[in-house]
DNA sequence: GTTGACTTATGACAGTGTGTCATCTATAGT
DNA sequence: ACTATAGATGACACACTGTCATAAGTCAAC
């Protein structure tokens, strides 16, 4: 977590700084990443840095985390606006996820994130599947979802079909970047393995 | 790749940079790996490392493909054991992964390739599921398969069920070591997932 | 056994980056 | 004005990487 410096900083400042990050991990990996760089970038001297921040970690998961956020209020939009489909809200989310990565320009950032995800940033990335985030926000979620849709016993399963969901979403995101899929090329594979999950891979 | 020079040497010593390189790749991340500490562990000058691997990762991944291979030998094994049971056969390399990951010791390598896997790393985990691969080795892998046991249409949908159960069953294995779970509890999330796989997600 | 062509070995070195720390500056309360 | 507290700064020590000039080894041909 950044330090409390950082939150007392001046609006301009701590945009300038986090616009600097944004655009070094936008360059490259979380681990190709330079703080000099970053350093150059936002125009501040070294020691300035480490009193805002950890180390580069920290500024990359401080950025990763806010766009968790986005991402995580969007689901819940989805499920809305999808009447509690959870499989159209992933299916949009992804679309969508995939169409920002694609924008080229500034936000190279998700695409980066993505070509490294490991199981940190996967955790940061998927903060509110966890087990415990699900607990904790039992309604907000629970409420919103079509049970009767969704083929299982007790809601405790829930937690099992979004780790499914999640597994297979980001392994789609991964390999149409890493691939270099077109959008529609993308969409197509993912459409084909979203219905797979819902009839079943086995034969009755 | 490795440079020819590496194959070149005797049985010996390539077994000593072999075994160090392994020593540290086990004690940390590949990203986190210093050159420095395998070449004090070997016991070779620096020079010699760059005549070799072209880098840190050459030497990974040359690591890594060695992984590979045994575990897509076990698989086709799996296959023959289980009659075509796709299920089964990952469920027993799942199970046989998280054993080899959970015995510490030399080969912590495995536990720090699946907590640090990113696209790089997971193409070279399951190259022998590409699509390429697939349809280079038709024969090996599509006539071992039970297709009666899978609610597929056509051949060409192996590929789609094969990528989802790979992002599920890494999935699992990230989750698993990352959270310390017991093997009795990894194992026993993953079949209730795969359960979920099989019989669908979504209510008829 | 000498020569020459080629392969391999070696470690000093330049370059790049990180995190720290002693010191300086700013700010606010009294 | 004084002092305490928070923030800013950049020089520095340390670690690691990749290269390159030079040395050493191998081997076939003469």
């Amino acid at each position: 977590m950044p330090k409390p410096t950082f939150y007392n900083l001046n609006e301009q400042k701590r945009e300038i700084l986090i616009e600097a990050a944004k655009k070094e991990f936008s360059r490259v990996s979380l681990y190709d990443a330079s703080i000099s760089n970053i350093l150059k970038s936002a125009g501040i001297p070294r020691g300035s840095f480490y009193q805002y921040f950890e180390d580069k970690e920290d500024a990359f998961f401080y950025l990763l985390n806010e766009h968790t956020q986005e991402r995580h209020e969007k689901f819940l939009t989805n499920l809305k606006t999808f009447n509690g489909d959870i499989f159209e809200a992933v299916t949009d989310i992804f679309h969508h996820t995939l169409q920002r990565s694609h924008s080229q320009g500034q936000n190279n950032f998700i695409k980066n994130v993505l070509l490294n995800m490991n199981y940190k940033i996967e955790k940061a990335f998927t903060k509110f599947l966890s087990k415990e985030e699900l607990n904790k926000r039992y309604d907000e979620v629970f409420d919103l979802v079509d049970w009767k849709s969704l083929n299982i016993s007790d809601e405790h399963q829930l937690y099992h079909v979004l780790q499914i969901l999640s597994a297979v979403t980001f392994h789609n995101l991964v390999h149409s970047i890493s691939n270099e899929l077109s959008i529609g090329e993308a969409v197509s594979k993912y459409k084909i393995e979203i219905d797979l999950l819902k009839t079943g891979l086995a034969n009755k």
